[in-house]
DNA sequence: TCATGTCAAGGCGTC
DNA sequence: GACGCCTTGACATGA
């Protein structure tokens, strides 16, 4: 079991997903900027393994207009020995790491436009996995997408859609159930159609669910994940903001529900994601709970 | 220097 | 049809 948090780490004086804007576009810029990103999440999963933290979500922005058509700059060789050095340390130090396309990936759009852009967006994050030499335990997230007033048509799209991309996309590509619009159950069925695996999320099953208790939903989901090919199940955890809108994050982890999820969790084996406010904070705290239950082994001294 | 508006990209729900 | 929200940081501009 490995616990980790998402894209940003805000101890340290630096970030990985710097950027610019469209208009101000120069190949210069991307060589800097990609440079900085890369240096920077190198320092963030030094501090990691320091905090035994070895589950990452990398930001999408290491590359900035990743899959742009402006972006002509061949990153991909000016880079290779920064993304391998990263791919290296990954290795050597036993940890996972993902990426979670943003909102606009959108693979079951009736827009052709729009997949397209999808497809090219999945195709750019799968090749820094590819840069890194990470193989397909190390994974692509997206959710199922938009429903577009026909539950049906919505899912058979996706199902289309994902037999036609590219194998190093659909190695790594995995789906979440998510809080709104496709349930772990919704998933399932994609699942049971190509395989995909299901990263689960807890706090979306607890806003939309079809009655499954805690439980049951985790091994139905971690079912889906081929032990070699794809590695243990990953899921991301959250709880409810107190006082807020529902299905809002919570700032800060609250360890009696975290105890509480453990419980419903049993032996599973899975990789947690903290989807937490206070990112690599809450994330120490939930491996401290850990460590003290005899889950994960205790950090070691460098 | 600081405050604030804005940024490639989608879709849903509300009014 | 317009707008806010998701979720979020940080770039870019203007005071």
């Amino acid at each position: 079991m490995r616990i980790g948090y998402p894209c940003v780490n805000e101890s340290l004086d630096c970030t990985s997903t710097s950027t610019f804007r469209l208009a101000s576009y120069s190949d210069e810029r991307v060589e800097l900027a990609v440079g900085n990103n890369l240096a920077c999440l190198q320092r963030i999963l030094v501090y990691n393994v320091a905090q035994h933290l070895l589950f990452f979500r990398i930001g999408s922005g290491i590359v900035p207009f990743g899959s742009h058509p402006i972006n002509t700059f061949p990153w991909q060789t000016r880079f290779a020995a920064e993304f391998r050095s990263v791919g290296d340390y990954i290795k050597a130090n036993g940890m996972r790491v993902s990426f979670h396309p943003d909102q606009f990936v959108v693979l079951n759009s009736p827009d052709a436009g729009i997949v397209e852009r999808s497809i090219q967006e999945l195709v750019y994050q799968g090749s820094m996995l590819d840069l890194m030499g990470l193989d397909s335990t190390h994974k692509l997230q997206i959710h199922v997408g938009g429903l577009y007033g026909d539950r049906e048509l919505a899912i058979s799209r996706f199902i289309a859609t994902y037999q036609t991309l590219p194998e190093a996309v659909r190695a790594r590509l995995v789906i979440e159930n998510d809080d709104r619009l496709f349930s772990l159950q919704d998933c399932l069925r994609v699942h049971r159609a190509v395989g995909i695996p299901i990263l689960f999320d807890n706090f979306h099953h607890e806003c939309l669910n079809n009655g499954e208790p805690m439980a049951e939903a985790l091994r139905l989901a971690a079912a889906t994940w081929h032990p070699t090919r794809d590695g243990i199940m990953m899921m991301d955890y959250s709880s409810q903001a107190p006082g807020e809108r529902r299905g809002k994050h919570t700032a800060s982890l609250e360890e009696d529900l975290f105890q509480d999820f453990l419980t419903e969790l049993g032996d599973l084996d899975v990789d947690i994601m903290l989807e937490i406010k206070d990112k690599e904070a809450s994330a120490g705290r939930a491996c401290g709970i850990l460590r003290d239950l005899g889950r994960i082994v205790a950090a070691q001294t460098i």
